[in-house]
RNA sequence: CGCGGGGUGGAGCAGCUGGCAGCUCGUCGGGCUCAUAACCCGAAGGUCACAGGUUCGAGUCCUGUCCCCGCAA
């Protein structure tokens, strides 16, 4: 049994790993804190965050400020005298007094190699840029958006066609045996504290604007737009005055120029789909989704919607 | 009660101002081609989600139930 007091703040299914870890590796977890139960999806059903779901399953208590700020919370958490603080992807940011309260400090789990992807999208940013590779980092935290000294890193490449869902789990497995680890570290008194450095870059939270697809762009662009948006929140195209959600696509190595067309039209069928005249270079569609209908793969939308060459995608 | 779309042969869709159930793909049989994502001829395959109602007659109109999905969060 480990005796150190921990306090567990996290959100989304990719702290739930790291909780569960936490808790089979004996962990003395004090309390979990996570954002506020929210109405949301069809039918505006309040819902409880996924830590928090794990989290009554262990019977933790379990803390939903508004704002970490506010005083209820604060002395509650001062309270609780945890002897460290575990933050992965809570979805708020922490005052200089938390910040300061556990006698270990505060660590945080980071979707990234820092000091790169900076935030709250990393993943869907690497995935979108083209990045080959990622990983995972653990640091102490400091007043900083995801500034602080780093721990331990590891690395995962990213496949060519890998969407952010799958770069996801693997990150999301890895961050929990990372964060395993750095506990040991850190508890031994043997943790690292390796400065970031000034190649820092930043990954804002998703803007709405950024899921419609724009079919000037090259057709690698486009391609990796589609994979970090999957599957959420999706990219999207118009095809005969209705959004048509793109899921999945492959670059053709093909010369446009030979094949002519103007950015989003229908090029030619294929077998699995068809393709795709873009900016620069040939898109083949694969999986596509249209309004209030499930997904499909693309030769089934190109039969049932009477796609033909020479159609044009908005 | 957040807004909205939909459940029709194996797949994807049309039909929904009520009157013999249609299209493309796939499947099966036959033909053609050096070849192909092909093409030609023919065939099989549907209790039109479920239950009730209106009607001479319901996939189509009305009511209820189940399931799927988009938006918004």
């Amino acid at each position: 049994m480990n005796k150190t007091r921990v306090v567990f703040m996290g959100t989304p299914d990719f702290a739930v790993p790291c909780l569960d870890m936490l808790v089979k590796e004996g962990y003395e977890i004090v309390a979990v804190v996570t954002q506020p139960d929210r109405p949301r999806g069809r039918g505006q059903k309040v819902t409880f965050s996924p830590v928090k779901e794990a989290a009554l399953t262990y019977g933790l208590e379990v803390l939903q400020p508004k704002k970490i700020r506010e005083p209820e919370a604060m002395e509650r958490l001062i309270a609780l005298q945890p002897d460290i603080m575990v933050v992965v992807a809570y979805g708020q940011i922490l005052p200089k007094t938390l910040l300061d309260l556990p006698k270990w400090g505060c660590i945080n789990v980071h979707a990234s190699l820092l000091p790169k992807y900076r935030g709250a999208a990393p993943i869907h940013w690497a995935v979108m840029a083209g990045e080959t590779l990622s990983g995972v980092t653990t640091m102490h935290m400091d007043v900083g958006m995801d500034t602080g000294d780093m721990i331990l890193k590891d690395e995962l490449p990213i496949g060519l066609d890998m969407t952010t869902g799958e770069l996801h789990d693997a990150l999301q497995a890895m961050g929990a045996k990372l964060l395993s680890k750095t506990l040991c570290l850190l508890l031994d008194g043997k943790a690292p504290r390796l400065p970031q450095g000034e190649n820092a870059t930043y990954a804002s939270m998703l803007k709405r604007d950024i899921e419609r697809l724009d079919w000037t762009l090259s057709a690698q662009e486009l391609h990796n737009r589609v994979r970090g948006l999957n599957p959420w929140p999706g990219a999207y195209a118009t095809f005969q005055n209705k959004n048509l959600k793109v899921w999945r696509t492959k670059q053709i190595d093909r010369a446009l120029t030979e094949l002519g067309g103007q950015p989003g039209e229908v090029l030619a069928m294929t077998e699995n789909g068809f393709w795709l005249a873009t900016g620069q270079g040939v898109l083949e569609l694969l999986e596509v989704q249209p309004e209030s209908k499930r997904r499909m793969t693309a030769k089934e939308f190109a039969t049932g919607y009477q796609v033909k060459p020479g159609m044009i995608l908005a």
